[in-house]
DNA sequence: ATCTACATTATAATAATTCTAAACTATTGA
DNA sequence: TCAATAGTTTAGAATTATTATAATGTAGAT
């Protein structure tokens, strides 16, 4: 969803009925500048401490699975324990900032086309993403 | 670990002591062929049905996660709702198949080395791993 | 054989997520 | 306008995966 846009057009074209939860929540994840990588505690967390709203939890994520349906978010796996999500829902690469469990987008130019050589018969490839993990590299350190 | 190794001495070299259940999991885990993908769902079930053993679930919980620590088990995110582990523990990249939810290793000739252009500041690169998700093709279908 | 540190186990606790069913509300159209 | 209705929100219960607890068992040392 576009930065800015009128999230009430937006949520009735997607079929969804744009309650003051679901408008809020589209403020919380597409007002901003960059893509929004987050956990379902983080948006909580979000939408109480820095929006002081009250959201039920229930709604959080039942509105974030229903973004997630319309194709308005994605789901990342980068950790089995919890899920992350991603308002940049195209095909792209990852940076994981494992000392603060950060994810950031790689644009087209930071990693070169990759090429399979492999085909599994009968399948088709929906999707080829990479996930680089980094740490802080303690050069000063002992 | 090797497969049809003395599982008994592995487990003393790594400083865990050689329980039954630990030699019963090594064999379940390691006497294979090919590598093996599971969840602890799928080990468990396993060793009970196949194995026809009774391993308590704190028990393969505990051994999974000392044989991880030791680096004789790798976890791989694939599903932000379950926990896959593989007992390849080297950096490689896999396919996973949407129908079956099998992951299937790539070998080295698989996919081309992976370029990266960016670096972030401060961070080392711990590890770049390639994710390719495949379906079937249904070209039969309409 | 005895000791002891470590391991196993059943069970309870916790955490993330989903379900349920009652209350609420956005939209429709009389 | 204003009910009727279908979809939505909500608190709380239920479920599932995982971890903690604490009693019991056992491998390895003496
Ligand atoms: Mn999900
Ligand atoms: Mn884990
Ligand atoms: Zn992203
Ligand atoms: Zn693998």
């Amino acid at each position: 969803m576009p930065k800015n846009c009128n999230f009430i057009e937006k949520l009735r074209e997607a079929g969804l009925r744009p309650t003051k939860q679901r408008i809020k929540m589209c403020e919380v994840l597409y007002n901003r500048e960059k893509t929004f990588h987050f956990t379902i505690n983080d948006l909580v967390k979000i939408i109480s401490e820095k929006m002081n709203e009250k959201i039920s939890l229930a709604t959080v994520y039942n509105t974030v699975h229903a973004f997630e349906k319309k194709g308005y978010l994605k789901e990342i796996s980068i950790d089995s324990h919890k899920s992350y999500f991603d308002t940049n829902t195209s095909a792209h690469h990852h940076f994981f900032d494992e000392d603060t469990h950060e994810l950031i987008d790689c644009d087209e130019s930071d990693i070169d086309k990759i090429n399979i050589r492999k085909n599994i018969k009968g399948k088709k490839i929906n999707s080829v993403e990479v996930l680089v993990r980094v740490a802080s590299d303690n050069q000063t350190q002992k």
